[in-house]
DNA sequence: GAGTGGTCTAGACCACGAG
DNA sequence: TCGTGGTCTAGACCACTCA
């Protein structure tokens, strides 16, 4: 037998997708649907949180609670390829820009290769979308192969990424370490999604020809929105059947 | 000022970290902390299902709430390289087979690139780890490819992935889309896992030289204990540099 | 049957947003 | 100020597990 709980928040969702709650609309206010479906309020606050979590309904503390706008879904390519943009291909997308320089600790020196204490140049990359902003991204680079100065806050974001093209050396290897977790507050604020909803992250390490690590970075999608694309392609079988 | 339930979550999860609740310890009864923390019961259950999200805490109805053992992570390898297991390279790992013939439809035939209906050869895996099922993976091939009297129920896991290798023409393509979701139910009670714990999916389409799709898989790996990592090498830039 | 978690109730009080 | 959601209470009743 269905729980309350879930016959209201599928009858919601039957709602949505019907199209009898329009995207951007205000549901009633919760004393109201809880009168309206004969439920207390912290059971329709229990269906309620079921939708916030599929990413459907978004609460807004004051005024009430909103069917979200179908989300441009952000689809992160792998594999990192030489030319492009690598972060996010899509096109009204503004990317906020803020270098700074730090220095390697624990996790990150490890991903770097580096001694703990040597000078890194991150990279807080916020994309947004409209207003909304949608993926953040942190990346971390030896200073020696981008010296902040080179980097001047006031770059945009294309710029940036080219201007590291040339300062670096010819990318050999790029490792993608994709996981899911809950947002931390930070990020959860950031990004403006509910600390419930899971993220996806990207742990990306980029190596040149010699194998040293050129870059480290961060990256954090809204689960409900970003998917991860790579492609492999395998160059003919050299050697045909080893095991 | 942190709310009464972040409160208690913070102070358990301490308490689990520090080891004064170990691994498999059972967690006072819900009345007992409620009491302990002089919280009523669905506050406390509030806290206990953010732990519970985040797979620290396993609930068990008439049992207890149990302190989740540290979970090996699973590792999922992208890139599909020929030889070796693709769906989880660890070594206590069981995986149950089953193997039944089905037909394209909708998303499927797209991801195979088949007329609806086409005959397929569905394969169903489980991973297991000890008693715990840990992955779920659902493999579709054409018939023609693998016809279903070739992939008896009976083969184990290894043997199976041997058998396809033999059946199929050398591949030469792989597209795999990873994104984050909530479990449907089905697959949070066959993985045992909370409906809340976000699962890492990824959708994997093998194509042959030819560019026909041989294999369609779509995997289920719980969000608290699955990776997934993809290793690009960029042989010598032959173009360089075109835009 | 005793003890556990699962679900739900019918309120209370506080914090936030808008007029 | 008023309506909204955010948090919390102190119970009730049911379902499951185990002795």
């Amino acid at each position: 037998m269905p729980s309350r709980r879930d016959a209201i928040a599928d009858d919601l969702r039957d709602r949505i997708a019907t199209g009898r709650l329009k995207p951007g609309d205000r549901l009633p206010s919760e004393a109201h649907l809880a009168a309206q479906y004969m439920v207390s309020t912290p059971t329709l606050r229990n269906a309620l949180a079921a939708l916030q979590a599929e990413g459907l309904v978004e609460k807004v503390h004051g005024k009430g609670n909103f069917v979200c706008r179908p989300v441009r879904r952000i689809t992160y390519v792998g594999g990192g390829r030489p030319p492009g943009t690598h972060i996010v291909d899509l096109a009204p997308l503004s990317v906020t820009v803020r270098t700074t320089r730090v220095r390697a600790r624990g996790h990150l020196a490890a991903l770097l290769k580096l001694p703990t204490g040597s000078p890194l140049t991150e990279i807080l990359c916020l994309g947004h979308e409209g207003e909304r902003p949608h993926s953040l991204a942190r990346i971390y680079i030896p200073c020696d192969l981008a010296p902040a100065a080179a980097l001047r806050e006031a770059l945009p974001y294309e710029a940036l990424v080219s201007r590291l093209m040339e300062l670096r050396p010819p990318l050999a290897e790029v490792r993608e370490e994709i996981s899911v977790r809950l947002p931390t507050q930070e990020e959860a604020s950031t990004l403006r999604i509910s600390s419930a909803l899971a993220v996806l992250t990207i742990t990306r390490q980029t190596a040149d020809t010699a194998g040293r690590v050129v870059e480290a970075a961060l990256l954090v999608l809204p689960g409900d929105r970003a998917d991860a694309v790579f492609t492999t392609h395998h160059v003919i079988d050299e050697r045909p059947a080893k095991a």
